[in-house]
DNA sequence: TGTACATCAGTGAACGCGCGTTCACTGATGTAC
DNA sequence: TGTACATCAGTGAACGCGCGTTCACTGATGTAC
């Protein structure tokens, strides 16, 4: 360590260089896919010797994992968002797609880490990552379950319903961060997510109405 | 060259080679991802020396745009099966179903080479496969406007429920890619792949019965 | 508060290795007569 | 059909480079007294 702008703590300023290094292997992931980024190309990112990496991580392995666990930290972040916003329970459609299209926006990189490592060329960073979306998909199903109309449906029902609830916000993910950050091209995506939600829950209710 | 089995031709042996270099590349990628596969992996695998790889290839990028071109020839083998197939116009949901299932199991490294470069660290592979796919749901969408009951729709609703069909094909094709070959799971993801589309026609009932 | 020692985040040299690419080559296949 | 030459798919040595990892180190921060 050679230069501390004030009074850091060594321990605060060990998780200072940490996160760069964890922000560093983000931007890199970005540019050539994790499987693509060398351990060295990080530490000169973060302004760190090579080998000041393993002060940190025994490997780029364990570091990937570590940009999942953040990753979903972001991806919880909006189920809670949603939760919070009295919008949702008003139109739970619109407010969704609002929330999700902004908040793609906001952590681009995070979501386009998780879509991109999802069958990415890591294992145990790609194992996480759907280990972390089953479980994503069964907490959605949970919340889903205590709003007012949904309440009725089966376990199963619900377990569906959110799949594809989250398969949309996958796919909407994705179309953020293929797109230019233009408020046009953002829109019309939030339209085409409000649309694709919109007719899931009038299939439902065509399934509901017909038996089976 | 060295042996030649038979009577090959020098352009037949040349061919034979680069499917060689082709078929290894895409086994490599199977395992590290395509961005973490070199150019002597591949030759090595392909039982040839690493600068004979020129002859076929001016880069590992060239390859891996002609690995696009043939998984998209099996994607479109797929919708080709589909439109020749009775089933599909008697039960479109059922039949597709299965044929997608079935495809993506005989074919399972070419679908799960797009679903996999599609977020991939070579740009110029991830750009190619986007373009495709795209040209792939609009041929998909010209092919629903034959059918009897989607012929009425407009031409913007058909490209929507195209573009859900190929997501609902996509994720399809992820799931029979993660899973093993086992015929109980198989037949479950069928199930969920049906449960999806009729959820998706069912809306689209809906939507048309009640005003936008 | 001041001193003496322990801790430990970050350094820098060194290593062996697989990489992409170059080059001159070999020898079987193809072609012209 | 037979001969002489051209083509060209595949070879093998060599190169410089960035890689992950080891090791002994430095010197600022933290701690015990």
């Amino acid at each position: 360590m050679q230069v501390s702008d004030d009074a850091l703590s060594r321990h605060e300023q060990k998780e200072r260089t940490r996160q760069a290094l964890l922000d560093a292997a983000l931007e890199l992931t970005d540019e050539h896919g994790f499987a693509g980024v060398s351990l060295r190309q990080v530490a000169r990112r973060a302004g760190v010797v090579p080998t000041a990496f393993y002060r940190h991580f025994a490997s780029m392995e364990e570091l990937g994992l570590a940009l999942v666990d953040q990753s979903f930290g972001t991806l919880r972040g909006m189920m809670q968002i949603a939760r919070q916003d009295p919008e949702t329970y008003a139109d739970v459609i619109t407010a969704s797609a609002a929330i999700i299209v902004e908040q793609v926006r906001t952590h681009r990189s995070h979501f386009a880490f998780v879509a991109r490592e999802r069958f990415g060329g890591v294992p145990a960073v790609r194992r996480r990552i759907r280990d972390e979306l089953r479980l994503y998909v069964t907490e959605l199903a949970m919340a889903l379950r205590t709003f007012p109309y949904l309440d009725t449906w089966n376990r199963e029902d619900v377990q569906t319903a959110s799949r594809l609830f989250v398969n949309i916000m996958v796919s909407t993910a994705e179309q953020v961060i293929e797109s230019p950050d233009d408020p046009e091209v953002l829109a019309q995506i939030e339209t085409e997510a409000r649309r694709q939600m919109r007719l899931i829950v009038l299939g439902y209710a065509g399934w509901r109405s017909e038996p089976g």
